[in-house]
DNA sequence: GAACCGTGGCA
DNA sequence: TTGCCAAGGTT
């Protein structure tokens, strides 16, 4: 029997198919495909438990919102550069109450040179609305997460996995990096996540929740120190006598090439010197401070039209600007 | 789905 | 020196 005749039974090929992220995947895997990802399981968890990192977000001291926080700031930034803000962040907001009562131009502030500085925003966003209807506590239930602004699939799912040991598939760029390789036999995985992708991570999600909740982390650390996407140091890899990609001689990826970013000349980069500028400024700051960070005027005042659309700027009178309040300027009334 | 959104370290 | 990469989300 195979997958093609029979879509109402799970398909039930040799070991391996549960790799093939194309095959029709049942809710609940048959004892073969159980057998072959239980195989990479203990591995990895037992790997982890010798090498994980010793990371402020994973001690238990860090509660739900140390973890939420982390991840917020983990989105597309190195853990080196996260570490320090974090500390301070969770000293000067233990709590989300603490956050929501700051305006939000003081978490920008915060934010100091993370990147991508909406994050700030979002978060602040989602501390007020945490406040607001979860009674100042982050909630546990996956919808609820992902309803809060700034939490998407991966931070909805990790936020509920380490922060209340839940089970969700966790797939983030090192866990689709470390399943393209082990599983699928691929170098890297493609641009965008697949369908494909979130089937094979729930096929190789433990059954048990507990399990699955450290199989989230220990995976993820896997890819984050191991199967990096420059140098996998294979010798170091638990399961590298499984690994697909290994074991069928390491091809290079061969797809579409891996979006890269430009960077230099372009909105982005005057946003960040704009908002630069009034990060350090501990009051408003003149249009001229602001003019003097890039030449171009056309491409200026898009750029910082579009920091005051986001929210980022605050435009005052007088020619004047500075981070959100968060309170409406009080405009000028006669009276 | 593609484009956009910061910043800095490293090979 | 420079392209690649880093615990993504939103539009």
């Amino acid at each position: 029997m195979t997958a093609t005749d029979a879509p109402s039974e799970a398909p039930v090929p040799a070991s391996s198919e549960f790799l093939d992220a194309e095959a029709p995947t049942p809710d609940v895997l048959d004892a073969p495909q159980a057998d072959e990802a239980a195989l990479l399981h203990a591995p990895v968890l037992a790997w982890f438990e010798q090498h994980a990192r010793d990371l402020p977000w994973r001690r238990p001291e860090a509660g739900a919102w140390g973890v939420m926080v982390s991840e917020f700031m983990l989105q597309q930034t190195p853990v080196a550069r996260v570490l320090p803000v974090y500390e301070q962040w969770l000293a000067r907001w233990p709590r989300p109450a603490d956050l929501a009562a700051e305006a939000p131009g003081e978490a920008v502030r915060a934010w100091g040179r993370l990147g991508y500085p909406r994050r700030a925003l979002r978060l602040h966003g989602a501390a007020v609305a945490i406040t607001e209807r979860h009674g100042g506590d982050v909630p546990s239930d996956h919808g609820q997460l992902l309803a809060l602004p700034g939490i998407g699939e991966y931070t909805a799912a990790a936020v509920a996995s380490f922060a209340y040991g839940q089970r969700h598939a966790v797939l983030d760029t090192n866990v689709r990096r470390v399943f393209a390789r082990a599983a699928t036999g691929i170098q890297y995985p493609p641009n965008a996540t697949t369908a494909a992708e979130r089937r094979l991570a729930r096929a190789l999600l433990p059954a048990d929740e507990p399990t699955a909740a450290h199989w989230a982390a220990a995976s993820m650390e896997l890819g984050a120190l191991v199967c990096t996407a420059r140098n996998e140091a294979c010798e170091r890899c638990p399961i590298a006598s499984r690994c697909a990609w290994r074991l069928s001689g390491k091809p290079a990826h061969d797809g579409p090439p891996r979006r890269g970013q430009t960077y230099a000349g372009t909105d982005r980069q005057v946003r960040g010197r704009l908002l630069a500028v009034l990060r350090e400024a501990p009051s408003p700051v003149p249009q001229a401070a602001l003019d003097a960070v890039w030449a171009d005027p056309v491409q200026r005042a898009r750029a910082l039209d579009g920091l005051v659309a986001d929210g980022l700027v605050e435009p005052l009178a007088q020619g004047m600007y500075r981070l959100p309040t968060g309170r409406p300027v009080r405009p000028a009334t006669h009276s």
